[in-house]
DNA sequence: TGCCCCCTGCAG
DNA sequence: CTGCAGGGGGCA
């Protein structure tokens, strides 16, 4: 399910609970869950967690590797290239996968406010990793699209799934001329479409991408060689500004997303047009229009996003 | 570039 | 019952 600010959302949760603590089981419920070998991540500690697009990654160092947390990425990058000691649990949550910690606390006198999800495991759970504090990191997903594996910490940057990806919208160094260059290699397709195409710009899902075609005033269905400067740079700066947005409210909670703590994300509160069919639209209040596009649910205002002739 | 597929559950 | 769901890989 997550795209980019659900990811991003998961990671900053993750962050503040799990870095520094000692991986000492991980139960496999479902044998296509977890790919690579998990004996290479027990007994090891976490040492680090980040996000590429719509992947996080868990780097696992030995209990006793006494690195230094603060190192810079680039620094980690080369000590732990070619050992196999260093490892990374790469994650892919797909279409409804949850991360969920629980710390043991809400258990016995936590503290549940009622978007919290039930108690874990539950029929979803595919993998648990246990820590040494007591505490557990459920990973769930009903359709068992996504996926966790172990991989060399070394050969993740060029891990097939990583090495095509497009930039990152929201580091330095992306712009609306980037944006457009990548755009163009996709001259025919609906503006919508190319612009979720993981090469191109690197974690925009079905939701943002929706949202975004909306802040730019720009019709989906509009194609990439139809648009002008103004427009890509309007497209640029809605792909930005949704994706904020989808962090700032703790991401999308269309069925299933949920945080590391268990917490729904409020972004589609403020959505304008992603699940909003047959709403009147907040700005013009003319009905939101769903449509088909790429195989993807598209909603648009008819009236709010221009460009698209017949 | 557009389909089908992976899988499960829910709404209509 | 059919269709649809925050993704993406593989196939023509």
């Amino acid at each position: 399910m997550p795209e980019l600010p659900e990811v991003e959302t998961i990671k900053l949760g993750l962050q503040k609970k799990i870095v520094g603590l000692k991986i000492t089981k991980i139960q496999i419920n479902s044998a296509k869950s977890f790919i690579g070998n998990p004996n290479l991540v027990e007994g090891k500690k976490v040492l680090n967690i980040w996000r590429k697009a719509k992947y996080l990654g868990v780097d696992v160092v030995p209990a006793n590797a006494g690195i230094q947390l603060k190192k810079s990425r680039s620094e980690l990058d080369s000590r732990l290239r070619g050992n196999d000691n260093f490892v990374t649990l790469l994650f892919h949550l797909k279409m409804t996968g949850q991360l969920i910690y629980e710390d043991g606390q809400r258990l016995v006198g936590g503290h549940p406010t009622p978007d919290m999800v039930g108690k874990m495991p539950n029929a979803h759970t595919r993998i648990i990793f246990s820590f040494s504090d007591g505490s557990h990191l459920y990973f769930n997903d009903q359709r068992k699209f996504g996926w966790v594996k172990a991989v060399d910490r070394g050969q993740v940057t060029v891990d097939s799934s990583l090495k095509n990806l497009g930039p990152e919208p929201l580091e330095r160094g992306f712009t609306w001329q980037i944006l457009k260059q990548n755009l163009l290699r996709h001259k025919s397709m609906p503006v919508k479409v190319a612009t979720m195409d993981q090469t191109v710009v690197s974690g925009v899902g079905n939701i943002y991408s929706n949202e975004a075609c909306f802040s730019a005033g720009l019709d989906p269905r509009v194609r990439v060689r139809d648009l002008n400067d103004e427009q890509f740079k309007k497209l640029y700066k809605g792909i930005i500004k949704s994706l904020k947005d989808g962090i700032k409210y703790g991401g999308s909670t269309r069925a299933h997303f949920v945080d590391a703590e268990g917490h729904k994300g409020y972004f589609l509160d403020y959505a304008y047009v992603y699940g909003r069919d047959k709403h009147p639209c907040k700005i013009c209040g003319t009905k939101i229009k769903k449509i088909q596009l790429g195989g993807r649910g598209t909603y648009l205002c008819p009236n709010c996003q221009k460009g698209y002739n017949s």
